[in-house]
RNA sequence: GCUGGUGUGGCUCAAUGGCAGAGCAGCUCAUUCGUAAUGAGCAGGUUGUCAGUUCGAUUCUGACCACCAGCUCCA
């Protein structure tokens, strides 16, 4: 017999009852919920035998390993039907992701939606076949033998990797189905209820571009068909929130093939724009920040010495001036570099911020323009600072507070991401990981946490990436903090210590918005549109009821102005109901009502984004009002 | 850049190997109206660009450009 801790006591079985069997003795209605368990902390199938005391703890849909299980299972489904209606095709790896799965396939034809709707309907047949998901193993000679004579040449790869381990292979089969696979996975492929392939689209193998492009085929899983209806449901939605569709409707900015990535910011785009870099310059004064300019042009000498001409020149606009080269900057550091080399430096002045409202420009790949968030043509809210490397620390602590700051103000969620050394670094080890703990200690000190972005830094030094989701989830990074131990020496700045020696300065590269353009855009979509009052493009728009009240509207917009509030009139001779329509489309914050009651008394009829008809009131209230919703930049 | 898809008035979208159509927006006229669309009329398009096939191409083919999804890359 074993004992087995469950949720909340202890209960006796067989040994060798597998830990389904325990579910099923508990209920089973909870068994038919379960995907997935946990025997002593660790994710397990339902057939796995329980041999010894353990906790076992049951995972359902709900759960995010339990979700990830059921979902993975239905990447094997597809895999299955491709395998039984694409008997040709390679298969390569399919795990469950962040809100469904994928799987990738070497096929001769890339999918096309039609191949999609006939694998649904083969997955359905799988899933009617209720195939049991049984787990055994190979040795890794037999493994490799296996896949050879099937001809999975991804596989084999896949097998020959974890052969290097010596440890047997895990497979999972499923009628005449079998799939390389650590597991875990839900017992039968019967409990598969609602899914969706959503798309299909190339990826390389093992994501890198210089090898084949496979076929990928995205899909996601859910346990009710209701709630795939209302994620596919939430999706429309949240597409309605793309800031490439509000930019347009609202007037904030354009793309035109005359210029591929490079925005035309519009009137009521540049209104905005202005608003958050003024908003911007006043966090940084008080942050203590110096302002600088750095020419949009420099010789091709400087990028030489910075390194840009050989490690970035096919990101670079470059062109010849008197038969001279010279490049259209793609980074503002060496700009910044150039200020400091103008004259020798005490530690006294260290830490030493340079901030710097940089235009930059690169030749990104055509095929990942995106909008405002991945531009060929941006404006950096860049800053360089030159400090010592006992400073690091606490200037890390002091920029990761600036910017916990600026996204609290629009009460942005963000995730933090620590990218620690490459394989192709500069410097040695211990630098390295003296740097990489000044970034983390930072980060832990200021009561936030990160996750670990393995090999994945600049090769001059460690970076932490600040990461805020779009409409759709897809995460982009704006802020970022860069240690930079190279660039300075490479430039050979120098520091005079307090020893009397010259030493060489690290430099800090960051950005709290990351680039304006970009930052925009996420506000965008974070605020669908509707942006708070001391945002808006309008503020406030005037709506006379009939062509008689104009006049009163003047003296009204007057008033408006004069109290630097940003209000409009809608002069046409439309009905009320058509002028608030639109104003309420635009998401405009207030819209103020004049009849002949209001011109009577000189009040203002308040009608608020959102909240509807708030009554009548003095101009001077209403101004009051607004201004301290400016002031104190509230979110409604 | 790679894989697939898309491209029709300012916007949203129809249609077709044989004169390209609607709604909204715009303009004109009438209406002067109280919290999400007043009515009538007018005007607006070399169907992304360039070639090819054809008696005839917006439709079929090709190249290019741009955009969309994903990959790669990145602020």
């Amino acid at each position: 017999m074993v004992k087995v801790k469950l949720r909340d006591d202890y209960r006796e079985f067989e040994a060798g009852v597998t830990a389904g069997e325990i579910a099923k003795s508990i209920g089973a209605g909870l068994y038919k919920a379960v995907c997935v368990c946990k025997i002593n902390g660790e994710v397990k199938d339902l057939r796995t035998p329980v041999n010894e005391d353990c906790e076992v703890e049951f995972l359902t849909f709900d759960d995010e390993d339990g979700r990830r299980t059921y979902r993975h299972t239905a990447s094997h489904i597809l895999a299955q039907a491709v395998k039984r209606l694409y008997p040709e095709a390679k298969l390569a790896i399919g795990p469950a992701i962040d809100k469904g799965f994928y799987y990738d396939f070497d096929v001769p034809s890339p999918f096309t939606p039609e191949d999609l709707e006939k694998l649904e309907a083969e997955m359905k047949k799988i899933v009617k076949e209720d195939l049991p998901l049984e787990h055994f193993e190979m040795s890794p000679e037999e493994a490799i033998k296996y896949y050879e004579e099937k001809g999975e040449i991804y596989k084999v790869e896949l097998v020959k990797e974890h052969a290097d381990k010596g440890e047997n292979i895990s497979f999972y089969k499923q009628g005449e189905f079998t799939e390389l696979c650590a597991g875990p996975h839900i017992p039968s492929t019967g409990r598969v209820k609602a899914f969706k392939l959503t798309s299909a689209t190339g990826a390389y193998w093992r994501g890198d571009e210089k090898n084949k492009m496979l076929q990928r085929i995205y899909g996601t899983a859910f346990t009710k068909q209701a709630d795939l209806d209302a994620y596919l449901e939430a999706i429309e939605e949240a597409k309605k929130r793309d800031h490439r569709k509000l930019g347009k409707e609202l007037g904030l900015f354009t793309l035109r093939d005359e210029a591929p990535g490079m925005p035309f910011f519009l009137p009521y785009g540049m209104v905005l724009r202005n608003t958050l870099v003024d908003y911007w310059q006043k966090v940084h004064k008080k942050w203590d920040y110096l302002e600088i300019s750095t020419p949009q042009i420099m010789r091709r000498s400087l990028w030489e010495t910075s390194g840009h001409w050989e490690h970035y020149h096919d990101d670079m606009y470059t062109t010849v001036i008197d038969d001279e080269d010279f490049a259209i900057k793609p980074m503002n550091c060496p700009g910044a570099i150039l200020v400091y080399d103008l004259e020798p430096h005490s530690y006294k002045e260290l830490p030493l911020r340079y901030r710097e409202l940089g235009r930059v420009h690169r030749n990104e790949l055509s095929g990942a323009l995106h909008g405002l968030f991945r531009v060929r043509c941006f404006t950096q809210d860049d800053a360089h600072i030159l400090l010592a490397p006992e400073q690091i620390k606490d200037e890390v602590v002091r920029i990761a507070s600036l910017i916990d700051e600026v996204y609290d103000v629009f009460k942005l969620p963000y995730t933090i991401e620590l990218s620690t050394m490459p394989e192709d670094h500069i410097g040695t080890k211990e630098d390295w990981d003296i740097a990489t703990a000044a970034l983390a200690d930072a980060i832990t000190s200021i009561g936030k946490t990160y996750i670990i972005n393995e090999g994945d830094g600049a090769f001059y030094g460690p970076k932490l990436d600040f990461h805020i989701q779009d409409c759709l989830g897809r995460t982009w990074q704006c802020g970022t903090i860069q240690l930079d131990y190279q660039l300075p020496g490479r430039f050979n700045l120098e520091y005079t210590g307090a020893d009397g020696e010259k030493h060489t300065p690290v430099m800090i590269h960051r950005v709290v918005f990351g680039s304006i353009e970009r930052f925009l855009g996420v506000l965008t979509e974070h605020f669908a549109g509707a942006f708070p009052l001391w945002l808006a493009p309008r503020q406030v728009i005037l709506l006379p009821v009939a062509d008689r009240h104009k006049e009163a509207c003047e003296k009204v917009l007057a008033q408006l102005e004069a109290a630097g509030l940003r209000a409009e009139i809608d002069r046409r001779s439309e009905k009320l109901g058509y002028k608030l329509r639109e104003a309420q489309l635009q998401k405009i914050p207030y819209m103020l009502v004049v009849g002949d009651k209001e011109a009577e008394d000189g009040t203002v009829s308040v009608r608020k984004r959102g909240a509807g008809d708030q009554g009548s009131m003095s101009v001077a209230d209403f101004v009051a009002l607004a201004n301290a919703d400016v002031d104190s930049k509230a979110i409604w």
